[in-house]
DNA sequence: GTCAAACGTAACTCAAACTGTTACGAATGA
DNA sequence: TCATTCGTAACAGTTTGAGTTACGTTTGAC
C-alpha cells in the first residue's frame, strides 16, 4: 500500500541543492548522495524541471540549480511534480452496473477520494525546503556535538 | 504513484454490507458486485475481520456481515484494516551516511511523511458508511427518476 | 575547431507487487 | 450425509519500478 520512492528522492535531491544553494551540481554528484545511478537522478530531476523548481545546463561545467529560495520551494510542489495520476486506485475491473452499488460506487469514491488527497496536500503546502533543511540540521546536531566532544577529547592529551 | 485497489473494495464491500444490513451475504455473491473472484473478496473481508468490522460464518449458509452500524464504521477503519506499512516509501538504497544531507534524511523525511499521512487519515476519520451510502443513493437518483419517468411513459399507452 | 564533460532520453533487465485463478481442507446446517 | 461456504496456500500473468547501458546533443575551456 505504497507510493514509489520517487517523492523521497525528490525531496533529498531538492534538499541537496538547497544545502548547496547558488552551487550547479550534476547528476553524478547527486546520485553520490543519494546512492545511485546519475540517469535515475535526471529523470526526477526532468520531472522537477518541468515543474520549474530547478533548472539544468548540460555540457561542460554544466548541472543543476534551484530556481527560487528553498523557502519558496514547498513538499506540495515536489509532490506535484513527480506524481502521476491520483494516490487512490480504483477496481482494476469496472463494477457491475447493474448493482444498486456497483453501478455508483467509483462515482461515489472518486469524490471521497479527492478530499482525502486534498487534505494531505494541504499538509504538505505547509512544509518548504527550508524546514527539511532546519529538521536536517537539527538531528544532525547530536553527532556535530559527538565530533566536537571527541576533538576535545583528543585535544586534552 | 498509487496505492493498490484494496482499498477502494473493501470500501465497495462495505457499503454494500451496509445496504444489504442485516443480512448474511456471501463472498461469491460480493464478487458478482465488485466483479471479481471471490477469493479476492475473502482475501480483504479477512482484512476487515482481523479489524473487527466484519464477521464470518463458515458452512453451509454462512457469509459475511458487519459487526457494527454503518454510521459507526469510519473510512479511516477500512484504510487501517487494509493499509500495509507506511504510505511514502523511502529510497530503496540507503543514502550516503557520509553526506551531510544524505546521513540524514530519512530520518527527516520519516516525521515529515508521518505528518502527512495524519492529514489524510483524519479526513478519513470524518467520513462513515451512511456517508458513502448516501452519496451513492444521491448519484443513482438520477438514474431512478428516469426509471419512473420510463415507467410512466409506459403506462400512458 | 577540438575535446572532455554533462545533459536528455530511449531501451533493456531484473525484482517486486498485485490481481486473478485453482485447489483443497475445515466448518456448518439442512 | 452432503452441498455450501469459508480460509488459505500456491501459482501464473501482468504491471510497475529501479537500475543500467548506450548514444546523440550541448557546452565551455583550451
Amino acid at each position: 500500500m505504497n507510493t514509489n520512492s520517487r517523492f523521497a528522492v525528490a525531496i533529498h535531491i531538492l534538499t541537496l541543492l538547497a544545502y548547496k544553494h547558488g552551487e550547479t551540481l550534476t547528476s553524478g554528484y547527486i546520485a553520490g548522495s543519494v546512492t545511485t545511478n546519475p540517469v535515475v537522478i535526471r529523470r526526477i530531476l526532468g520531472d522537477l524541471r518541468r515543474a520549474d523548481l530547478v533548472v539544468s545546463h548540460p555540457g561542460n561545467g554544466g548541472g543543476w540549480r534551484l530556481t527560487r529560495l528553498p523557502q519558496l520551494i514547498t513538499l506540495f510542489d515536489a509532490w506535484t511534480a513527480v506524481k502521476e495520476g491520483t494516490l487512490f486506485t480504483m477496481h482494476h475491473q469496472r463494477p457491475n452496473p447493474e448493482c444498486r452499488i456497483g453501478g455508483f460506487i467509483q462515482q461515489a469514491l472518486t469524490g471521497f477520494f479527492t478530499e482525502a488527497e486534498a487534505a494531505l496536500e494541504a499538509q504538505l503546502v505547509s512544509t518548504t525546503l527550508s524546514d527539511v533543511l532546519a529538521r536536517v540540521r537539527a538531528i544532525s546536531w547530536p553527532t556535530v556535538d559527538a565530533v566536537l566532544a571527541e576533538h576535545d577529547k583528543v585535544a586534552e592529551k
